[in-house]
DNA sequence: GTTGGTATCTGTGGA
DNA sequence: AGATACCAAC
């Protein structure tokens, strides 16, 4: 057999050479997943398979990408026939070809969801509906919740028990909410992202043509990465293409239910359960990964642990044979901004002890809005670094401009893309007209663009906005001859865009114009076709309706460019298949990590356990976690304790000797004096040595001096700890343990100080450091 | 009717 | 901090 076999285990090489019939594999982290997802499909080509019949749907166009590079190292070109690409490409592709079939224009447009948010705020105002009460963030994730678990408008309105449970709830009006958006969108001739899938599955549901057919015959081999970040509806359409009599059901399903992480998306591991049942009668075959070829053991055997506060889990063994390794570190901060500081300061460290260079470390968080300090004080101790995540090239604004008025030389019905055009630049159409648009056409069920025909409004603003539709239609006929390039900067010269950015001479006016023109480049390397966003390999559609398809679906994650030797910044949803070997996870803190949206939910926390699990795997040898007792939250202090799940790695795993906080109070005692002003002024002098650190009056209350010399002091193992013992404790001095509860892996002394005034205090074996004394 | 300023509210993650 | 809401002035 071909060499590429040898290089699997055992277990691997079955996941890779049992091509037919149903398979999970169960893949722990750095257990050589992408490896066998790719020799599988590799292994099917040599077996004689014409690549175009391999569906292989990842969720991010990185890991697609990753997955086509690594085929084509075993079985050459033929890897890029292969139908590879994210759930959301590959349908969006299907969809442009058969969308007539479910009444929708091949050049819908596709509603991001700031666009989705829009309209539904819109939608809600339209409705006389309170804006609080129907907050449009959570309508939307509603809806969309709804089309994951393929709950139609209709639908929903038959069903009494959701319309109740909305009466209770206060949202009696949800449903009309919902019914208005699907209606709007339709209308726009506009998909969001859920309809990317929901769409597909209507296609393949309803059969129009025998559809369903030609994409059963079509794809004979279907493998599914990430598994259990599918939702119902995505597995639903899996199902349509896999479970039908006779069908091979040539499957492979990869996940970790362990990894699940995008619940809020409504990806569920029940799919995980459902498969195996599923696919029971077919004969399913089930491979554990094990192994993990990532860590050392210090990090595999913590994460186990994290992990196993969770129930319902599939039962399996995570194990390294990769040493011992380095014990976990852990930075106590007081405030964020000296959290910052703290982390580049290990940073320096660990490259001069490690010999480590900067691609090799990666800093991860749980919110974006975290990387600021960070990059802070990377810059000040001049460590490149790159920032992932966060606002998109095409989310900014100028781009989106410009990206809107394209969207609507290809699709006049987009009233999303049209509202944010409609008046900018400044053309004179103000509020009042808008609406009275937006009336009308909500009054004959038209789109706005219909609409502004027969609006009520004034004969100036008429007159503007037909100079207006005027430019577009006249953009509209060049995209039939000319190329998407030459569309483009035809609009974006007789919008007035360029005009209007090149009149703000400011620096970030200047950043915006290049911003703009960087588009007008990105289009114009799409039309001669070598950079290309395609994944699937056939795509020679080069037309701006497509051009915009393809952009709408792309991160600048996907951006990438490879090579550097930068320090990695990221949010840990986005860090899930990398590995780095050093890892900073920060911001270790109730409310944050956890985040303060999952804390009253024990299945939502669960999820961030997961998700921190996802973090402290991705470190090979090196693992930092570091939080901060006060930082600066949505414009003012807020103080958090530790994350419980700092409580949650034993004792064993972590390096003692950081964990105390003396040295790094005194050192920060001098800042304290300068309490003055806020703190965002004084980031943005961020180059004067005095930094104004905020306001932390109430941490001095607590401040204690040291009972005991560090230098003397020698904690003993937690196991030693017996009730009854007489302890000394580094802040709280001597105490007598009173009692010992908890559980075997996090136990929690009861310990009495006689020096704090016989006060009894909860202490945490695990992470308190204790001398016993007698 | 439109524009520009200030006050108020809101808040994760990402295809 | 950012977006949106509201109000005063052209």
């Amino acid at each position: 057999m071909s060499s590429y076999l040898d290089e699997l285990n055992e277990v691997q090489r079955k996941a890779v050479v049992n091509t037919e019939g149903p398979v999970l594999v169960v893949a722990g982290p750095g257990s050589g997943k992408t490896r066998v997802l790719t020799y599988r499909i590799a292994h099917i080509i040599e077996k004689g398979t014409p690549p175009w019949e391999i569906l292989s749907l990842t969720f991010t166009n990185k890991a697609a990408r990753e997955m086509k590079e690594r085929i084509s190292k075993v079985v050459g070109d033929r890897a890029n026939r292969v139908y590879a690409g994210t759930f959301h490409s590959i349908f969006a592709r299907i969809l442009r070809s058969e969308a007539e079939k479910i009444g929708y224009p091949s050049n819908f447009t596709i509603y991001d969801s700031d666009d989705s948010k829009s309209l539904i705020t819109t939608i809600i105002k339209q409705l006389n509906l309170d804006g609080k009460v129907y907050n449009a963030n959570a309508m939307r994730s509603k809806i969309s919740s709804c089309k994951s678990n393929l709950i139609t408008p209709k639908l929903y309105v038959q069903t009494p028990e959701m319309l109740e449970k909305d009466r209770v709830a206060k949202k009696p009006h949800f449903h009309k909410i919902y019914t208005e958006y699907v209606n709007r969108c339709k209308r726009a001739g506009a998909m969001d992202f859920d309809d990317l899938l929901f769409r597909l599955f209507e296609l393949l549901q309803k059969n129009p043509d025998n559809v369903l057919e030609k994409y059963r015959k079509r794809f004979k081999y279907i493998l599914v990465d990430e598994f259990q970040d599918t939702n119902f509806l995505q597995y639903s359409i899996i199902k349509k293409l896999v479970k039908y009599p006779g069908s091979r059901a040539n499957i492979c399903a990869v996940g970790d239910d362990a990894q699940s992480i995008y619940g809020f998306r409504g990806a569920t591991i029940q799919n995980i359960l459902d498969y195996e049942k599923d696919f029971t009668k077919d004969g399913i075959q089930v491979f554990k990964l094990e192994q993990n070829y990532r860590s050392t053991d210090h990090i595999v055997k913590a994460a186990n642990e994290v992990i196993s506060v969770n129930k319902n889990q599939i039962k399996k063994t995570i194990w390294s044979d990769k040493g011992e390794g380095a014990k976990i570190q852990i930075i106590k901060a007081l405030t964020d901004s000296e959290e910052g500081k703290r982390v580049a300061d290990a940073i320096m460290e660990q490259k001069m002890r490690y010999h480590l260079s900067n691609q090799d470390i990666a800093i991860l968080y749980r919110t974006n809005a975290q990387s600021r300090v960070f990059e802070e004080y990377l810059r000040r101790y001049n460590i490149p670094y790159r920032i992932y995540g966060g606002l998109s090239f095409y989310q900014r604004k100028e781009v989106k401009d410009l990206i809107s008025y394209l969207r609507l030389v290809v699709n006049p019905a987009d009233d999303e893309a049209l509202k944010r055009v409609i008046n900018y630049p400044k053309r004179g159409i103000g509020k009042t007209s808008i609406d009275k648009v937006s009336d009308t056409a909500n009054a004959l069920n038209q789109t706005m663009w219909q609409a502004i025909d027969s609006a009520p409004i004034s004969a100036k603003a008429k007159n503007t906005l037909f100079e207006f539709k005027k430019m577009l239609i006249e953009a509209a006929k060049k995209a039939k001859d000319g190329t998407a390039y030459e569309v483009a900067t035809f609009v974006a010269r007789q919008s007035g865009l360029i005009d209007h950015l090149k009149n703000d001479t400011s620096i970030e006016g200047l950043g915006r114009l290049e911003n703009v023109n960087s588009l007008l480049d990105g289009i114009n390397e799409f039309v001669e076709g070598d950079l290309l966003i395609d994944i699937e390999g056939e795509n020679e559609d080069r037309s701006l309706s497509s051009y915009l398809q393809n952009i709408a679906l792309v991160t600048d994650f996907d951006a990438k460019e490879h090579g550097d030797n930068v320090v990695t910044l990221m949010s840990v949803h986005s860090a899930k298949g990398l590995e780095f070997k050093s890892v900073f996870c920060v911001g270790l803190e109730e409310n944050l990590f956890p985040s303060f949206m999952s804390l009253d939910s024990p299945e939502q926390v669960a999820e961030e356990r997961r998700l921190f699990y996802v973090a402290i795997t991705r470190a090979e040898q090196n693992l930092t976690l570091s939080f901060a007792t006060s930082r600066y939250q949505h414009g003012s202090v807020r103080y958090n304790s530790p994350s419980r799940f700092l409580e949650e790695i034993g004792s064993d795993h972590l390096d003692g000797s950081v964990s105390l906080t003396a040295s790094s109070r005194q050192a920060f005692g001098a800042h304290n004096n300068a309490t003055s002003g806020g703190y965002r002024g004084a980031a943005k002098k961020q180059n004067t040595s005095s930094k104004v650190i905020g306001n932390f009056k109430p941490l001095r209350k607590k401040q204690l001096t040291l009972k005991v010399d560090p230098a003397t002091f020698k904690p003993s193992p937690m196991g030693e700890i017996q009730s009854g013992m007489k302890v000394l404790h580094m802040k709280f001095g001597e105490g007598q343990v009173v009692n010992i509860d908890g559980s075997a892996t996090n136990p929690i002394a009861t310990i009495r100080f006689a020096e704090m005034g016989n006060e009894d205090k909860r202490i945490m074996l695990k992470f308190a450091k204790l001398q016993i004394m007698s």
